[in-house]
RNA sequence: CGAGGCGUAGCGCAGGCCGGUAGCGCACUUGGUUUGGGACCAAGGGGUCGCAGGUUCGAAUCCUGUCGCCUCGACCA
């Protein structure tokens, strides 16, 4: 019974094999149906750009490098949100909203942001027809503007820290884009902090950093290495530039947050100064630190498989779809009882939807729902009903359980768990797996056109890491944190471009980049 | 922004070289038969051929421009 669906499966399986090996053809049979997708070995390009349209996730927009996210990708990116909310407010951090237009001279008060993002600004010069004395540009993101309001309401050391964070959509011009990984308009969250020390910034740079790690971590199962970016991947303005970096299924990195220490640029820029204890005046040591909807692409890049999007149960819009089977004249019993044990699990705390239309084949349903990537799939029949038992399905196996259906429901929560660890320790040994120490200039040319990371000595010099980019299109991701759970070690060598002496005391991550 | 490719029904495509008023598969609607891994039969609906100009008696087709998408490059989260 339950057997004999699960019996046909590995013939699918093999079916979806031979696809990715031969060519063509079967890529256009991939795009004809409307829910299959190209083989991830196939075309990485395609598959990617099918998951996000297929799955529902995103659309293109009119707009060029401007996406719509749809209601299952705004569904995500509002978990998202929320869960790291919550976790700002945790620490103290307070929301707030900042105007989207900035008056063009505030870009250009600090010398290297205005470098920085010059040439993506997206400019405003009228109103109506009437142009404007002063351009605003479209925030590419806010400290200029944050520094000039804070100027104003800063007075004492006992007013600070100011803890802010702004939910919203900023502006940089992209030439070439790709839905969530990179678009003219991307949504984010961007968090300003002033404080009265260097050292209190720089633990709240460090704070958030780790706070972006740990959400990686425990909600999107995304293992992620935190670490210092070299000079030349500095964010414009910064003194210190900090990121967590993602390996995706095709070994590329991802960027997936970065936190900032300002130092005192922006605070002298925007006059952000304060008076102290002992009544002398000082500029405020500020810091900013984001994640975007960029996130998603993590997501999708880092679960994702042949047959769609895998997401990790604590993050899953659906955590459980119920699909009822059986026939017609069954089906709106099968629909009820769906709903019943929808309400049960729901008093478990489960988020569940039962796929209740009409006239789709129970397999439809079934690759429906595994391309848009939810965690268990339940099947629900006569059979089932009579025997007191569900078939459960787990989207990282290939395997159908029979379970009895108390059980069913109490170890949902557990089986969820089990997922979500299940994806963490995957995604973990893929990047483990495809990260290579080398000595040689060589062995790092091979092992980056290999498509994996490398950790190498590298001397320093942004000259060097120019020419590695030239010669490879990688890039220093970042270094290691010693105490980083990856790739940490405290190493002395030289330089595997340059053969100097190496900087930073320990091997670096290169690989190319999203 | 440079080079290349592509825009024809919701999706995937053919037609274009050789101009004559648009077609296929899937999806959609209705009816019937089905239903535990992408159903079947029948009958239907849906397209100013991305947009704007031009050439022509006539343009999806030829020409020019423009917008958008994809790949590579330069730039970036």
């Amino acid at each position: 019974m339950a057997q004999a669906g699960a019996g046909s499966l590995p013939a699918m399986m093999v079916g979806m094999t031979e696809g990715k090996q031969s060519g063509k053809e079967h890529k256009q049979d991939h795009k004809a149906k409307q829910y299959g997708v190209t083989p991830q070995s196939e075309d990485f390009n395609d598959w990617y750009n099918e998951v996000v349209k297929k799955a529902d996730l995103a659309d293109h927009s009119p707009v060029a490098g401007a996406m719509v996210v749809k209601p299952y990708g705004t569904a995500l990116w509002e978990r998202i949100q929320r869960g790291l909310d919550d976790r700002f407010k945790a620490t103290g951090h307070q929301n707030l909203l900042f105007p989207t237009l900035i008056p063009m001279g505030f870009i250009m008060k600090e010398a290297d942001h205005v470098e920085g993002f010059a040439p993506e600004l997206f400019t405003v010069s009228k109103i109506g027809t009437e142009e404007l004395a002063e351009p605003y540009v479209m925030r590419p993101t806010s400290e200029t503007i944050i520094g000039h309001m804070w100027s104003g309401w800063l007075n004492s050391y006992r007013d600070l820290p100011f803890l802010h964070n702004q939910w919203g959509s900023v502006f940089r011009a992209e030439l070439r884009t790709k839905p969530f990984l990179r678009t003219s308009e991307f949504f984010w969250q961007e968090g300003h902090t002033a404080h009265a020390s260097e050292a209190e910034a720089r633990a709240e740079v460090r704070q958030q950093l780790d706070e972006y790690h740990s959400f990686c971590r425990d909600v999107l199962a995304l293992p992620v290495v935190r670490g210092e970016k070299t000079a030349s991947e500095r964010f414009a303005g910064a003194e210190n530039t900090y990121s967590i970096e993602g390996m995706m299924r095709d070994g590329k990195a991802l960027q997936s947050g970065t936190s900032h220490y300002l130092g005192q640029n922006f605070s002298r820029a925007f006059e952000v100064k304060f008076q102290t204890a002992e009544q002398r005046e000082e500029f405020a040591y500020t810091t900013s630190w984001g994640l975007s909807s960029r996130i998603i692409g993590a997501l999708i890049m880092t679960h994702g498989d042949d047959f769609g999007l895998m997401l990790p149960p604590n993050i899953a819009p659906i955590q459980v779809v119920i699909v009822p089977v059986g026939r017609k004249e069954d089906f709106a019993q099968m629909v009820e009882e769906a709903r019943r044990l929808a309400a049960e699990l729901e008093r478990e705390g489960i988020r569940v939807k039962v796929d209740d239309r009409e006239g789709l084949t129970n397999g439809f349903k079934y690759n429906d729902w595994e391309l848009k990537g939810v965690p268990v799939r339940i099947e629900l029949g006569p059979r089932d009903l009579e025997a007191g038992q569900l078939v459960v399905k787990n989207r990282t196996s290939e395997d159908k359980e029979t379970l009895g259906r108390v059980d069913a429901v109490t170890s949902m929560d557990a089986r969820l768990d089990g997922i979500q660890r299940y994806l963490y320790e995957r995604a973990k040994n893929f990047m483990l797996e495809n990260t290579v120490t080398v000595d040689t200039y060589d062995e790092f040319k091979a092992a980056i056109e290999a498509g994996k990371w490398v950790r190498a000595f590298h001397c320093g010099d942004p000259e060097s890491e120019r020419q590695i980019k030239e010669d490879t299109k990688a890039t220093a991701r970042n270094v290691p944190f010693d105490d980083a759970e990856f790739f940490a070690d405290r190493e002395e060598g030289v330089c595997v471009h340059t053969g100097k002496p190496a900087a930073y005391g320990k091997r670096l991550l290169f690989g190319r980049q999203y």
